[in-house]
DNA sequence: TAGTTGATCGTCT
DNA sequence: GACGATCAACTAA
């Protein structure tokens, strides 16, 4: 079925702020355990690595953020907080440190080994199951072993699925950056805006 | 329902 | 040695 075609890399070549928007309702098709789980892509946020005091490239290349710099079409898989991880996908050309922030998304199939690995039953809210970057994470059992993989091939895919219509896109600033100044304002933040999957609502700036 | 806080550790200063 | 691109449990009203 073509909702499963992974996307091909010039789609990925492309700056984080115009590939994100295009994200919206694509697949995301995870094998693990014997399992097939697939998800649809509800809200992402841009970072635009050097050029972008909020992104974890801005300062330059390190050990946890060399994926970012590998071509687009790769992931980006950090640990925060802690406990938590959160899955980048990575976009532009290698050595431009440009990716994707995957926010939240809904189950397309596999919801019950989904709300298994979050710890919930079966049937649980949308944006309980997968409605935040950590939450996605542990949804789909994505981890540091993913960081640095590739996203058109192997056991974590992201494939044309049912792209977002443009007027049903809204924008807004991201989330948990304030420590960047006037770029924790930038309208980077995208969303299937009457999705119920999102981590929170879109403040104010709507439109396509 | 809104607001606050504790959990927990890898990474960079 | 400080601090997160977070989440869930708890409090107050």
């Amino acid at each position: 079925m073509s909702r499963f075609r992974p996307l091909p890399r010039v789609f990925f070549a492309r700056p984080a702020d115009v590939v994100a928007p295009e994200l919206l309702g694509r697949f995301l098709v995870r094998e693990v355990g014997g399992e097939r789980l697939v998800a649809r892509i509800v809200e992402v946020e841009a970072y635009l690595g050097g050029d972008d005091p909020a992104s974890h490239a801005y300062r330059g290349r390190t050990a946890r953020n060399a994926a970012m710099f590998l071509a687009g079409g790769h992931a980006y898989v950090y640990f925060v907080y802690g406990m938590h991880f959160c899955l980048n996908v990575v976009c532009g050309a290698a050595g431009v440190p440009h990716a994707v922030l995957l926010r939240a998304a809904e189950a397309v199939e596999g919801e019950a080994a989904m709300a298994a690995r979050r710890g919930l039953a079966a049937g649980v809210a949308p944006r309980a199951l997968a409605g935040g970057p950590a939450r996605l994470c542990e949804a789909l059992g994505v981890d540091r072993r993913l960081d640095g993989a590739s996203l058109r091939a192997g056991e974590l895919r992201l494939t044309a699925g049912e792209p977002a219509a443009r007027a049903a896109i809204a924008r807004g600033a991201r989330v948990g950056v304030g420590y960047a100044g006037a770029a924790a304002r930038w309208p980077l933040r995208f969303a299937i805006g009457d999705s119920s999957a999102l981590s929170r609502p879109l403040s104010a700036s709507r439109s396509a």
